[in-house]
DNA sequence: GTTAGCACTCGTCAGCGTCGGCTGCTAGAA
DNA sequence: TTCTAGCAGCCGACGCTGACGAGTGCTAAC
């Protein structure tokens, strides 16, 4: 459709534009850029860009930028060619990161500190729900007589807790037996399987409300446990991109980003149905109206329904291939951990 | 030191210049404020409030703007006078806090969300250190042959939890036994206590060397516990604030804002020494260079060393009484917790 | 100690002309 | 056909200018 020679010219506007941030003219083009025809002709094939919705004109007179378009086919082009899936991206900061995270909530904020510092973007790790894990071990303590704590601890070595206020004071040996039909009941399984497991494995559990109690209440944690563990690092990355220059063009979109629903949604929103390693939205292609500005790479980590998100958002002129090999490397420290 | 009406006239200069953010003149001040003087006069007293360094003016001919040391004078007055600490500040955000929190983290979240709103300011809340918190319990979760995770409790609720490798194969039995064998030594203590007293009170706990490598990683979770639990809400309040419309303006205070340990380097700076219920640093008072530009008012909450800190960040333009109330009342909700 | 009046300062803003970069078009060459 | 060279034209960026107005400091009078 396009041809070999524009589909050039359009990457190398591409590549100038995210370098420079400014309009590129067809002199630049022939004089960076190794096209092996005259301004002349650059000209017209970027008209016919232009024509094709892959460009624009800021105003008559000005060089050309690129459109979501534009950028949409620059990053199919990469992703169907270019790009080396299987080639170790960053393989060293993979290794490192590894090795010193010892605990899970760690390496979500190491990773996405590198991210951050890699791609000088804004990027955000997201704890993989708790619904899929599989449970290890459930443990009630008692913080008063009329309060305990549920904790939960995953097989992949995440933790979730939560409070239980009861109305009439618990023995802590009736805590003690909870707990034990708690696991009895959980460990191995995940929440969803527990729940249809549960009515016919260990029905004599059911019949005692404290256990119901505890039950809703470790339903809730799982329920809760997407909300409010994103880790976002690299804001002041943001503020320094010239697209961002005024502080009001990034205020609707910080807005956005703060909410954890927001972002979840974004995220959803990026990853359904697409089975590629990461998903890549350009501006409007974001579902929220305040992103139509930004770019979001996002990748799925971790296993089944419930897996975390890794992802980096920036300005739509980003350079995307190294951001996507970023976020793959970082999906991989996160994954086999 | 300073006269009645001067002082009237900086409080007014500052009321006008928070709500405004535009330089202040004589004329404004008589004509919004009931200072019973004239325009002349009270330039006579710019003029001397500027002398004594309270206010400057941006250049020849504008109005006056206040200086750090004039809102330290503003703030020191609002403290020492006006603001009724007693009196139930926002109580009734308190209370709402309070029903709707059935976790500690949630509850931090949901604080720094409320004080971010309330201020229109940036809001930080960071969880206490459990360096000082007695522990409840510890569980000791084996999650492979070669790895298990150890989980605190402690008895404000906290959890903590941190993976340990081990070199050679660990039956469960083993496990089982220095969890016993922790819970022994530390349950009821904090771990500064727990450390005294380990060589006496259980000898033989640390023949063992598994024994003691697990306390080891007990030791650098608790360590660890401080850093990245920092609760921040509110950077698109920030970016809404003319002082920094200029996104760069903000780039280096949000470097400095997003890392961990500038941030709580900061607060310690400004709750040291201080047992006001809130600290209030005003631009350059602040210790970090970055953040010369905006005030911090930072309150402890907990107890003991390893309290927590809840904190509002915002221009030195701010409404200080009513940040101050705000961090008062945030301070509340989650002290009594 | 306070006030009125006045001269002065200086930033803001609109208007204007120059400059330079980039385009589209057309005619001619490969 | 496809590419190239040259040219006319467009328009934003920038610097200059003068009018305007907000605000001050000073002085003399109350």
């Amino acid at each position: 459709m396009l041809s070999d020679r524009r589909q050039r010219v359009l990457s190398a506007l591409i590549e100038e534009y995210v370098a420079r941030a400014l309009p590129v003219g067809s002199r630049t083009l022939t004089e960076r850029y190794a096209l092996g025809v005259s301004p002349a002709t650059v000209r017209n094939d970027l008209s016919a860009l232009e024509d094709a919705g892959y460009i624009t004109q800021p105003h008559t007179s000005a060089g050309r930028v690129p459109t979501d378009a534009g950028y949409r086919a620059f990053v199919d082009d990469l992703l169907s060619g270019g790009l080396a899936w299987d080639e170790a991206p960053h393989q060293d900061v993979v290794d490192q990161l590894r090795a010193t995270a010892t605990e899970l909530d760690a390496l979500m904020e190491q990773t996405s500190a590198a991210l951050a510092r890699l791609t000088d973007c804004l990027s955000v790790v997201v704890a993989p729900s708790l619904m899929a894990a599989r449970i290890r071990q459930v443990s009630l303590v008692s913080l008063s007589d009329h309060r305990a704590l549920v904790v939960l601890v995953a097989e992949d070595g995440q933790v979730a807790n939560r409070q239980v206020s009861f109305a009439d004071a618990v023995a802590p040996e009736a805590l003690a037996r909870i707990q034990e039909l708690l696991n009895r009941l959980l460990a191995g399984r995940s929440l969803a399987e527990a729940r249809a497991a549960a009515y016919e494995a260990v029905p004599e559990a059911l019949a005692d409300p404290l256990v119901r109690l505890v039950l809703e209440e470790v339903a809730a944690c799982v329920q809760e446990s997407g909300l409010g563990r994103a880790h976002r690092v690299g804001v002041s990355s943001l503020l320094r991109k010239p697209e961002f220059a005024q502080a009001q063009a990034l205020a609707p979109i910080m807005s956005a980003l703060e909410d954890d629903t927001v972002l979840l949604h974004v995220f959803d929103d990026a990853l359904d149905g697409s089975c590629a390693p990461c998903a890549v939205r350009i501006g409007r292609e974001n579902g929220a109206e305040a992103l139509a500005g930004v770019s979001v790479v996002a990748s799925p980590y971790g296993w089944g329904d419930g897996a975390g998100v890794v992802a980096v958002i920036g300005p739509t002129r980003m350079d995307y291939s190294l951001v996507i090999r970023a976020v793959r490397a970082a999906q991989r420290a996160l994954s086999d951990e």
